[in-house]
RNA sequence: GCCCCCAUCGUCUAGAGGCCUAGGACGCCACCCUUUCAAGGUGGAGAUCAGGGGUUCGAAUCCCCUUGGGGGUACCA
């Protein structure tokens, strides 16, 4: 048995896709498990559509994700690894030259000068007869000087591959027998455009074989395709790799997961501040399943666990509300400063947007990580949960501030006491535990509520309702920013209700 | 239209003939904890296993049909 080789070959037309991320990190689990080689190769071909920065976004989006290649383009532009290359098709061109001019010679190909009006006005007049599109095999018997005809009209013909009618099986491993006719494969299939620039369904057979890929592991929605590739890789005269087909990842409304319906972009999950961690492990759980009851899983764990027997046949919806969740199990997973660090970036990204007005340094998110940690859903709400602290003024909404229960006039009270109740701590023993007694003292003496003084309190330190903790919130406040808050939002009720 | 694939709680899934009066997780609802918000804990609602036929002593699990959903059907990938 040849040692596995899979690989994932996105196309730069866009941003990397969640729906790519998971199929490269079935293809990488899949190599580990088996101790294979998994390549990256990029399907540039579709040059009107690719660019360079959809290109770059996908080789560090899957890095990002800690889905890592061991063949195929660097993603920071350094020379290709691997001795299989080039890795990207539009530095493979010869190649499929070569292999068309193999097909052309064995006839197994021929020039189609068809024009692509002529194509679609058949294609119409086939749809509207209720049948099924598919090409006439007009130009499959043209003589040399039909040819030398059309050439001399200045027409540049396209390479059509020639489709056998009769069945066609493989044996796919997640799937079991597929059996499909090549007479339902529309016709005879046009290979090479006529500027010569190869097409999808070729390329990815001449460089699978190149490759020697052993497990061509990708979605759903190429199932139907595997006919043609087999037919190809037969004519080329290539050994057929093993093929499995993964379900595919759904809208809500269980059509395939696309950007019009959801968010895609793998990108934006980071941005968001979902760890790769996370995504990962939520991947990998859409389709797969270990057979237990854990949900929590690293890369590495699912590495040993992983086969394609285990994988589901029917797509998956996804869930956002669930890759919440485990993302806010991840974050709960990270040490202190590892969380610190991956914070910073979206503290900056704060500062920058001028939603703080300062920049925390290290340690003064270190000391909050005990409060913010189980409250951080994502890395990006860090700026919600104590951006407060890093700002000059705090908006005090006087209709917040005050508590159900209590009017205007003894929230003022409840300020000014508490104010002088913290005054009253002095600067060294400025600390939580020495906080709350003397509130807490204060409360019961005037008759209020204690949650109805700590939430005046909470608003006209924070402007918000809901905080960390109240007693480390004024800590990390300081003391003297915390009298000054109180004092301002005192002044800010007076002049609201007078 | 034609071809192909699929089908267990709203969602992700466990289940590979008797262990299933179908288990777990997310979400939802209570309650506990509690200064708010979370987190955590406990409990609950939620699936006649799409429907109908078979096979079998016995079917969510095997077979067939129906229905439903999806994918493919380009000089896109």
């Amino acid at each position: 048995m040849p040692t596995v080789r899979v690989r994932i070959a996105p196309s730069p037309t866009g941003p990397l896709h969640i729906g790519t991320a998971r199929t490269a990190l079935f293809n990488l689990l899949y190599a580990r498990r088996h101790g294979g080689t998994f390549i990256l190769r990029l399907e540039d071909t579709d040059v009107a559509r690719s660019t360079t920065e959809f290109e770059r976004d996908i080789l560090h989006g899957l890095r990002d994700l800690g889905i890592d290649w061991d063949e195929g383009p660097d993603p920071d532009g350094g020379p290709d690894r691997g001795p299989y290359g080039p890795y990207r098709q539009m530095a493979r061109l010869e190649r499929y030259a070569e292999a068309a001019d193999r097909l052309r010679a064995a006839n197994q190909a021929y020039p189609c000068y068809c024009t692509p009006d002529e194509l679609d006005a058949e294609r119409k007049r086939l749809e509207a007869a209720r049948l099924p599109p598919r090409y006439s095999g007009r130009c499959a018997a043209l003589t040399p000087e039909d040819r030398a005809a059309f050439e001399s009209e200045g027409r540049r013909p396209v390479l059509r591959f020639r489709i056998p009618d009769g069945p066609v099986a493989f044996d796919d491993l997640v799937r079991g027998r597929v059996e499909i006719d090549g007479s339902a494969l529309g016709g005879d299939l046009v290979i090479a455009r006529a500027d010569g620039t190869p097409l999808y369904h070729f390329t990815v057979v001449v460089d699978d074989a190149d490759m020697a890929i052993t497990h061509v592991i990708r979605g759903e929605d190429h199932l139907s395709n595997t006919p043609k590739h087999i037919l190809l890789l037969r004519a080329l005269g290539y050994d057929e790799p093993r093929f499995a087909h993964l379900p595919l990842i759904l809208n809500p409304d269980r059509s395939k997961m696309s950007k019009r319906k959801s968010q895609t972009a793998v990108g934006e999950y980071l941005a968001d501040g979902f760890l790769g961690e996370a995504i990962v492990n939520y991947l990998a759980f859409l389709g797969w399943s270990p057979g237990t009851e854990e949900e929590i899983f690293s890369l590495a764990e699912i590495q040993e666990r992983f086969d394609l027997d285990a994988v589901q046949k029917g797509g998956a919806v996804f869930d956002r509300e669930r890759l919440l969740w485990l993302n806010g199990q991840w974050i709960r997973r990270l040490s202190a400063d590892e969380l610190v660090d991956r914070l910073r970036p979206f503290l900056a990204r704060d500062l920058e947007a001028g939603r703080i007005d300062r920049m925390p340094t290290d340690d003064e998110v270190l000391v909050l990580v005990p409060v913010i940690q189980e409250r951080l859903p994502t890395l990006g709400a860090v700026g919600e949960l104590i951006g407060f602290l890093f700002v000059d003024r705090v908006e005090v909404d006087p209709a917040v501030i005050v508590p159900k229960r209590w009017d205007s006039a003894t929230t003022v009270a409840g300020l000014r006491a508490a104010r002088d109740t913290i005054a009253a701590v002095g600067a060294v023993s400025y600390e939580a535990e020495e906080l709350e007694p003397p509130l807490r003292a204060l409360a019961e003496a005037k008759g209020w509520k204690a949650g109805d003084l700590f939430m005046a309190i909470r608003v006209a330190t924070t402007g918000r309702t809901a905080t960390p903790p109240l007693f480390d919130t004024l800590v990390a406040l300081g003391r003297d920013r915390t009298l000054a808050r109180l004092d301002a939002a005192v002044a800010r009720l007076i002049r609201g209700s007078g």
